[in-house]
DNA sequence: CGACATTGGATGCAGAAGCATCTAATATAG
DNA sequence: CTATATTAGATGCTTCTGCATCCAATGTCG
């Protein structure tokens, strides 16, 4: 391995950097507006992109990268605020179908506005759309290459 | 506010999964040699950029942009392991101040190389030279443009 | 000097994440 | 069919963070 230059290791910092401001905005922002935190976001789009029949927690565990038990409790607030509801499953009496309701639609819908907004304010605004464009891809590559099994 | 294309919302989303991915991989790596987390060799590598004297605990709050009480678990962790102690602080009767022990040195040394062998592995090696100083002059605008007071 | 505001730091408490464990149901092997 | 292994999911425990509060020392203003 060779020894990695000054400006390579920087960049681990400053993406370490960047992450973490830029993600302390977000939830900063949907706090503000009354909204819940960024993950239920996420949980609510795959929601979304799933069919009228829901999903099992498993394959949510799946699709947000979460430990099980945090799934678990995630879905048990989510339901609990009226966003979810659950249905036993019929032909796997272990475990739980899931879809949002009608409430959990309105507020995806809620949160990905106020969401967009914090993300053109406080990312995108400070980049050119060359940048964008470039970071993309370079992060593009950089997941598919370390992707879960480190490629 | 121009309408942000798909690439450019996409950029944030991959800069997020890299963060998340490689970040694990550096805690697991830390871990699996029996060395304490990431946080602890940002704090010891503050206290050897600092002279013999040592840091009040609030300079390295700022340093490391922590929340008070975070640094002052922090803090009381590390003395405890015999990486740092504490003098009482003679010209502030309220405060401390903290140094490395020789230990504490020894500790971010071998932090240090755990790190960047981690860092290698699951960062560099997925990166072109090329991309790597991309990535680090994109973020490094980024930061200094939405730096601390959204610039 | 004496009253009040500010600052350095510690501590109590609630919410979230990781880890291990536990249960019920299903799948597999004999 | 019975015994075992595996899987879906819940729950307890510990650790960490964030927030609010608290104490003591310092600084400021009359």
């Amino acid at each position: 391995m060779a020894e990695p230059g000054r400006k390579t290791l920087r960049s681990w910092r400053r993406l370490e950097r960047s992450y973490a401001l830029v993600h302390g905005r977000l939830e900063e922002a949907l706090k503000s507006q009354g909204l819940p935190p960024l993950l239920w976001l996420r949980a609510l789009e795959e929601f979304a992109r799933c069919g009228e029949d829901g999903l099992r927690p498993f394959e949510l565990q799946d699709a947000l990268g979460l430990e099980q038990p945090a799934v678990s409790r995630l879905l048990e607030k989510m339901v609990g605020a009226g966003l979810l509801n659950r249905t036993e499953c019929q032909d796997d009496r272990r475990g739980w179908r899931v879809a949002a309701t009608p409430l959990g639609a309105e507020t995806r819908e809620r949160m990905a506005v106020a969401y967009t907004d914090a993300l053109s304010a406080h990312f995108l605004a400070h980049l050119g759309e060359k940048q964008a464009r470039a970071l993309d891809e370079i992060l593009g590559d950089l997941l598919e290459s370390a992707g879960p099994a480190d490629g």
